[in-house]
DNA sequence: GCAGGACGTTCAGCCTGCTGACCATTCGAC
DNA sequence: GTCGAATGGTCAGCAGGCTGAACGTCCTGC
């Protein structure tokens, strides 16, 4: 595989989609030591608050339920994440942290590389957040037309 | 689904992975006018020019083999895309645009909302782009670790 | 109390990404 | 010429996205 044939021609979106997908594959290769990839850290550490229902958390993500239902079936299998039908509406399930969760959890964002390795890179990175940070809010509100 | 709850709190790994997501959606539903998608789209404008083994393709798109001879099996069995084993070098399969293939890609590009809506949410636009110019041309350089 | 709608989750199926393994062809050294 | 390495693609299988459709549960209005 060879260097991009530059990207500063590309158009804004493949830009993003190509930032996006090289990013997560440094993350995914740290989070590797336990078992862990980047949808599976963010839900650990959405839940390292208190137990959330599955929507909750799609809805925290930004994806849809389906997704996070295999997101969690995976991290359940893997002994991450425990699922129990809640007793009060027995539609929801109420999605805990197990003490192996928490525990991978914690040490991989103690060992924070991912974020430092961006640091290195960009030199204005708050330029670039807030720039994401406006893309992402008016995107989303387009796509699921929800006023504030 | 709701709004995003503070991104920018986010981390910079998920606000770039969140961006691009909703990037391609918004690209995806476009480009569903002519049976494209983000992909599929941009390999056909790299056809433009003159056809291209798979390989070359891929590094162009900074995508593994595999990834892309699955798109290009897709375009195919949409009409849009021809392939034919090199009579050179017959381990090489030549990729070129179908006439409805260049149809597709000419009349996606002359309307091309997703990059002007773009346009319309970050004003600083050009800010944007060098970030992550930057950050693709670094992370590109770690993952394929290829001097220069 | 019951019927219909809203809600929360899952199933099936598609697409793009990845890795690992395999196959055919070509090239190069001997 | 032959054998082994490099090259170009594909197959199998996994993961995270998406849509559309189904299912059980809850709520609400009559």
């Amino acid at each position: 595989m060879s260097q991009p044939s530059d990207p500063s021609g590309w158009a804004t979106g493949r830009l993003l989609s190509t930032a996006a997908r090289l990013a997560e594959h440094a993350w995914d290769a740290h989070l590797a030591h336990w078992g862990l990839n980047h949808a599976g850290f963010a839900v650990l550490h959405l839940l390292s608050g208190a137990p959330r229902s599955q929507r909750e958390l799609a809805q925290a993500m930004q994806v849809e339920d389906q997704t996070m239902s295999r997101v969690l079936e995976r991290l359940e299998r893997h002994g991450q994440v425990s699922r129990a039908r809640s007793t009060h509406d027995r539609r929801r399930v109420e999605v805990s942290l197990t003490d192996a969760g928490r525990t991978a959890m914690v040490e991989a964002e103690a060992d924070d590389a991912a974020e430092r390795m961006l640091g290195d890179v960009v030199p204005d990175r708050a330029e670039l957040r807030a720039a994401l940070v406006a893309l992402i809010e008016d995107l989303s509100a387009r796509r699921w037309s929800q006023p504030g």
